[in-house]
DNA sequence: CGCTTCCTGTTATGTTATAACATACATAGT
DNA sequence: ACTATGTATGTTATAACATAACAGGAAGCG
């Protein structure tokens, strides 16, 4: 595993791996926050996966490796990444994605391709409902944006996976 | 239950239960779809409601009125809503909330108050992610739009429910 | 009538998530 | 060294959400 779909453009992600987690074990030790095993683990699988996981899928590799096999233990250090903003939650497909950015004040938006499942992370503010908040006096804290659709590769059936 | 939050104000909902009924009635015919009376008295239920409410919270007042004790009926009943755009999933809470605007052409996005639960629909267009699609050649076909924080209401403690 | 189609009833199970409690382990204060 | 504290982990049990699969019944149609 050392070719897949970044975005949706394939790439090498050997490197993106080592640079994450460099970023976030820095990030970690800068917010005085504890980056254990099996949260480096939890992390580590979600970047090698590079997709969406749901957390019983990380729970199953992290079981397969001995750091635990239940699933609180899965869900804590998936919360502990989400928290940190080291991983989103993609609620749509009630799975985990490692950020593309860590560290990055970004409020993410998703864009899921239904064929082949791919989860690309992009850009956004709080979207189109700025403006709608505002008049309704509504106070934005947080958002969740999540589009699905074709990617590029599996909108032309011969290239499709 | 007739005065209810809509949006984030009060107002009495007693008309627009009947003419959001009336109107899905008359799309149903339109459409060659059936308006059973299980899918009738889901439709009226969250209307009723008016807010999101899980699908075994439906179940149960399906099942007080002898309409159907199991899952699966509750799950056919909101499907068949969701499908036909006469009420939408809230992602986010795992719950549906029937649509404030039936039959219109709208790609619906939701602002949900932490505090009270309620969650109101806006008008959005595919967001901000059309650009950035367009851009990755993504190509869209439905966009989950949540925003999550504090309702005018909720936002001074005083008159915080 | 025999056929199809759509809706409903039911069983059983699968999937996702958390509450609650117990234990371990590091570090700081005395 | 001792104990208090905070943080992380281990474990049990269960809650909450969701669907596969099959059986039966009512309506429409040749």
């Amino acid at each position: 595993m050392s070719s897949d779909p970044l975005g949706f453009a394939p790439h090498d992600h050997t490197r993106c791996v080592q640079s994450a987690l460099a970023e976030v074990v820095r990030l970690c030790a800068e917010r005085g926050v504890q980056m254990t095993p099996v949260r480096r683990r939890t992390f580590e699988i979600l970047l090698e996966e590079h997709t969406a996981m749901g957390a019983y899928d990380v729970l199953a590799r992290l079981d397969a490796e001995g750091l635990g096999s239940k699933p609180p233990v899965a869900y804590r250090a998936l919360g502990f990444l989400v928290d940190q903003g080291f991983a989103h939650r993609i609620e749509r497909l009630n799975a985990f994605i490692a950020c593309a950015h860590p560290g990055a004040d970004h409020n993410p938006a998703f864009m899921i391709c239904r064929t082949c499942g791919t989860v690309a992370e992009a850009a956004a503010g709080h979207g189109p409902l700025g403006a709608s908040a505002a008049l309704a006096g509504f106070q934005i804290e947080q958002t969740v944006i999540e589009a699905e659709g074709l990617c590029p590769l599996c909108q032309t059936p011969e290239t499709a996976p």
